[in-house]
DNA sequence: TCATTCAAGTGAACGGTGTTAACCGTAAAC
DNA sequence: GTTTACGGTTAACACCGTTCACTTGAATGA
């Protein structure tokens, strides 16, 4: 089976590639059993020293930036995943499956899910070659919310009327994401994807971190009542009947399977 | 100046005592200036060797959970002061005045702030003769919540519509908070206090944690639009104006000064 | 008052961590 | 075919949490 790799790189580049891929493999292995990251324990599990490591990030923190970044895109994945699960015509549904397997991917990987939402501006270094390229989650959740505003065109603020620092923040966004491709007068919509992140962020480390009730964790009854108190925020009011079955239906399984 | 300690406590009892205020005091100077908090420094601070502080607490968890608490406990008086602050009338100003602070206050003091609020189940040990008394601040947040209660008297789910598992955990909540204080159907109360809570703790951990636009967070905005988005549900859609205002002067000062 | 007890501190040591330095073989590059 | 430089090594440093054996001095009981 030729091609696996990519033949325009050289061959110490693939292998430099490759052992890329296992210094991840082994971190994530780390952390699925023990919440600390230590260099020296992912240099012992690929077999080699400490450090050697250091030929491939600075020091440790950019070895949990490197970590935290492809555990994110590898988790954006199943979050995805579980979107497509549903018809492509059905935006709400697509965006509250991808948004349950986030919570159920947060309490089910709670190491993994610490190294990268709960790391002080984990996006700040990440000096790998794929620059640097905003939270993958991130840009998966805008495109959802993008979908139904699409499908089902709820009201979203007017630039002008919100807050001057929100309107310059959404005019010229530190982080070049996809809001570039929303003309300036929707840009409002932006405004709203952070709203309803930042209450979905909310009960996920809530729960993630053990704040609250196991009771209700183990229920769901909080993330629930996040999702259905935000609902009408995006004219999702009438299908949430249909949409809280449907949650439901993924809280009872383990994340990663559709 | 006498009787400035408990005179019951014996004189080994006083002295260990304030060992003890001291393992805290040091312990919050070195999380002023770097987010790792380590048993040497805290010992070398105190001008001991690392093996002493075994005497105060069993392992390193234990000075974490212990400095947690204490950490919760003082700034929860600076809470209660930004409350205190306003008329006692004032329900709804004193309970976004406490908001406003705390959020201030995990701003200008993220270490502290991650160690009380970021920190698994921290709440679990808790070994000193405090007992197992809940989180200071959250009880705070609670009263407030109730004064508001008490004089604006907004809608509060009843305790049977809400689902099985929610109402079991206000029937009888696990930690022994004021929950008892209420009467029975008045128990929704608190379902809503957690909504709240969970909104609150959402904007304030992304702020702390830098995963915002630094001139979103600078300004307050999310932080004042998620108070506003909840303020409905606690009655005080009409009051929001006043209470912006209100926010608005707090979010210029440095936290602390009343 | 004297002997005893015991809490509170010490220093040394063990295994762990991130990090640096000097070194070396081998595979790529010219 | 030589040279370069990449990817690895070992040794060492400073720091971490933790344990153990030991001292000391103050409170306690006879």
């Amino acid at each position: 089976m030729p091609h696996l790799v990519d033949p325009t790189l050289t061959r110490r580049e693939r292998q430099r590639e490759s052992t890329y891929v296992d210094i991840v493999a082994a971190s994530r292995e780390l952390l699925a059993e023990s919440p600390e990251l230590s260099l020296r324990a992912v240099a012992a599990k690929m077999g080699m020293t400490a450090p050697a490591l250091y030929r491939y990030v600075a020091n440790y923190q950019e070895l949990v930036d490197l970590v935290a970044f492809e555990i994110d895109k590898a988790a954006t994945l199943t979050f995805a995943e579980a979107a497509d699960a549903l018809d492509p015509d059905d935006a709400p549904g697509r965006l509250v499956a991808a948004t349950t397997e986030f919570r159920q991917w947060a309490l089910g990987n709670p190491h993994e899910f610490a190294i990268v939402f709960a790391n002080p501006v984990a996006e700040a270094a990440c000096v790998r070659r794929d620059l640097l390229t905003l939270a993958s989650s991130g840009l998966l959740m805008t495109d959802l919310i993008h979908d139904v505003w699409r499908q089902r065109g709820f009201a979203i603020p007017a630039i002008d009327d919100l807050p001057d620092v929100v309107r310059a923040s959404l005019e010229d966004p530190l982080i070049p994401a996809k809001v570039e491709d929303l003309a300036r007068e929707d840009r409002g919509l932006v405004w709203v994807y952070m709203q309803g992140w930042t209450q979905l962020y909310g009960v996920v480390v809530l729960e993630v971190m053990g704040h609250m009730d196991p009771r209700v964790i183990e229920s769901g009854e909080m993330f629930i009542d996040v999702i259905r108190r935000f609902a009408p925020t995006i004219g999702l009011a009438e299908e949430m009947p249909r949409l809280e079955t449907l949650i439901r239906e993924r809280l009872g399984r383990t994340p990663g399977q559709p």
